[in-house]
DNA sequence: TTTGATGCAAATGTTTTGCATGCAA
DNA sequence: TTGCATGCAAAACATTTGCATCAAA
């Protein structure tokens, strides 16, 4: 396997994901890379990202719009997505790793784990 | 708001969706409804699996792995997408809709519902 | 007869890729 | 010096859309 060098570019996407709560997709963190680095190009953004949801270093959200999201926080956790304004939140919650058994009762096969989304209205959205 | 008219290419594509447990993307869709209809149109298949889906008739599914696939079955049920054959599999399973529930506990904002699948090895990949 | 649905092809939006050059080690 | 990463542009995909024609009501 080939050896991963350093790269100033891939240093600043994964600090801005790191920093940011937006969640987000390839093209907002081109267009934020941009202003510290004019001349990144948009291929560029899209192989680190990849290159960094492949090492674990960032997540990869498969959103239930439709659009993949990127989080800086490595740590698998459970998202909120608003039905309104389309923000993505990140939620702090107990544990809900039971589910897999419950799938698991009547399933012949192996539950490893589970991705789940909530959806509904956001703090800002819900009045 | 516009009358939908009966058309045999939609009627073949609910047909299909609801015997098969594929859960096919559109393009699978198109490659069977073909046989029957050789000169229907992927565009013709794409506007009446959007269509169907907002009627309610059949269940637009975002899998984790990127795909769009389409479940004949409108009834919400739960999940489970093999990590080795990429399979789709319904799961029958107690309810989990509590999670609603743990999930608004330190959250501001309204829960609506969630949408959760379940990952790992299918019957056939776990030996 | 009216109007929605179709087939076709072009357009769109997103992500990936090939290649010459730049830069890390 | 070696070879991975970059910028650029083209290519690859998936999905949508415009339009003339077809068919349901």
């Amino acid at each position: 396997m080939p050896v991963i060098k350093y790269s100033r570019q891939r240093e600043a996407i994964k600090e801005y994901l790191a920093q940011t709560k937006e969640h987000p997709t390839a093209d907002t963190v081109y267009m934020h890379i941009r202003k510290s680095y004019p001349n990144i190009s948009l291929g560029t953004v899209y192989r680190n990202l990849n290159m960094l949801a492949e090492q674990g270093e960032v997540l990869k959200l498969n959103c239930q719009d439709g659009s993949d999201r990127y989080d800086g926080n490595p740590k698998p956790h459970y998202h909120f997505l608003c039905n309104k304004c389309g923000r993505v939140v990140d939620l702090e919650m107990e544990s809900i790793e039971h589910i897999n058994v419950i799938a698991g009762a009547g399933f012949d096969g192996r539950i490893e784990g589970h991705i789940t989304f909530f959806y509904g209205l956001c703090p800002d959205c819900k009045e």
